[in-house]
DNA sequence: GCTGTTTCTGCATGATTGTGCCTATAAAAA
DNA sequence: TTTTTATAGGCACAATCATGCAGAAACAGC
């Protein structure tokens, strides 16, 4: 067996007799958990198969859950894991709510520039699996959740990781999103106010978040109802950089009428 | 393994007597046992017994469970236990081993630059909690345990998540890289051997990897030994740039001795 | 010895499986 | 976008298999 993964070559110089099925299937799981990843193309020239067949192998084995099969070859099962339960959100029905709404300002092809946060999160489990769309964001738990839909292109921002909120914060970063012009921008909100606008507590999300909106053609805040008409210590933005104000609430809501006054789209 | 595809012919020119039922099949079995696996046509040559006699032989022998069997054949049945355990990480208890001894090489107030990968994973987890130091890295599920220790400062390089490797990828996350000097850097190591150096099989991985060893004081690669002496298509580095070699093995096993040859430092 | 029974084996048949090749479609890459 | 690459599904062919059957061999009892 070692002398496969050795001298791979040599099986076709000796025209060695083609491997029973089961064998290869055993040798490709082996591979796979060895690599991490195996290319259809290189394992039929190990073994000598065509690529036909391998593909059948690798076919037969994810259905039985040994392995992820991707196109051009397959994944292990053990790597891909890296999953964050969804326990005791806060919250969590309205944030479902406000998720959906939310979701419906994404069209295909779109550039979107997400926050952090639990909202923002679900909003990113609850995707269409047939949307295409680039999503930029700094916070971990969503990346997590982006990485996970089949058709969108995740653009991780880098630098110093707040071990507090999950997400990357610093110079680099903000200095990354300005380089960017997205499409729309999702924001989880701590707080908002008339007076105020929206605020938060922590200097550097802020600073971040301020990069955010001036990157982003269309701004988008996602709040539950109990968030309205609060405020805290650290400005991100006034009333009128923000373009949509999402709640779990119904547009009409008395409680949301200033905010329509104030020229806020509501949904 | 050849010999038998021979021998058989020899048998036929001596017209040798057929075994009796017993004797066969406790021959198929030292066969199988021997070679983990036997074809129903190359038994029939050998023994000079119709396939349908072996078939007939194995159908007992597989109801015995002495043996199992597949079409075209039968394998032995130490093969595939082998092959069940799935469940987890693969290797885990081997590569916690590596993890173990890696550790020992970062101190206090290091910068330390990671790959991915689940030995990286599994040495990020096992971090003890006084520690201090800064972590770089584009791994997700390695940035996740950083996340988790007290002391450590987490770097996340940023790009391009690939949705594979749950790593980023791309120009941006190079030239990061390239504008570190880090004082260690451990790279998960796929496939390692004397021609070919550190081998890999992702273009994009393999860019990171030369990009992070370039920007690295001192290169250590984790490697299980089944990885050792194997190679996968694209080179990352040639040996001469690997400071040292972690395994699981005893430093001083046979098996590494060319790599210690070579001038790597063992652990 | 003879005879009937059982076991083993090889052969013929048709069904099943494994594999490679082909083409239209779908997905990635450029 | 266009171009390349990978895939699914159908087809063809060969290898393998299950089954039934018949002859050969082994065996038992007489």
């Amino acid at each position: 067996m070692r002398f496969h993964a050795l001298f791979p070559l040599y099986l076709n110089f000796f025209n060695e007799p083609s491997m029973l099925k089961k064998e290869r299937q055993s040798y490709i799981l082996q591979q796979v958990n060895l690599h991490n990843k195996v290319l259809s193309s290189s394992l039929s020239l190990e073994i000598n198969v065509s690529e036909d067949t391998i593909r059948r192998d690798l076919q037969e084995l994810s259905e039985e859950g040994k392995l992820i099969k991707v196109h051009g070859g397959a994944l292990s099962r053990s790597f891909s894991q890296v999953h964050i339960p969804n326990n005791g959100v806060y919250s969590q029905h309205q944030k479902k709510t406000i998720a959906q709404k939310a979701i419906a300002l994404i069209s295909n092809g779109m550039f979107v520039l997400t926050g952090g946060g639990t909202t923002i999160v679900e909003m990113a489990r609850m995707l269409p699996a047939e949307l295409k769309a680039t999503f930029v964001s700094g916070s971990i738990a969503a990346i997590l959740e982006y990485m996970d839909h089949p058709n969108i292109e995740v653009i991780l921002i880098g630098d110093r990781v707040s071990k507090g909120s999950k997400i990357t914060i610093g110079s680099e970063a903000i200095s990354r999103i300005r380089q960017l012009k997205a499409d729309i921008c999702f924001l989880g909100t701590n707080a908002i106010d008339l007076q105020n606008g929206v605020t938060d507590i922590d200097w550097e999300v802020v600073q971040l978040k301020k990069a955010m909106i001036e990157s982003s053609a269309k701004v988008v805040c996602l709040a539950i109802a109990e968030k309205i008409n609060t405020y805290q210590p650290i400005q991100i933005c006034s009333l009128d950089k923000i373009d949509i104000l999402v709640t779990e609430l119904d547009p009409g809501d008395p409680m949301l009428k200033p905010y329509a006054d104030a020229g806020i789209e509501l949904l």
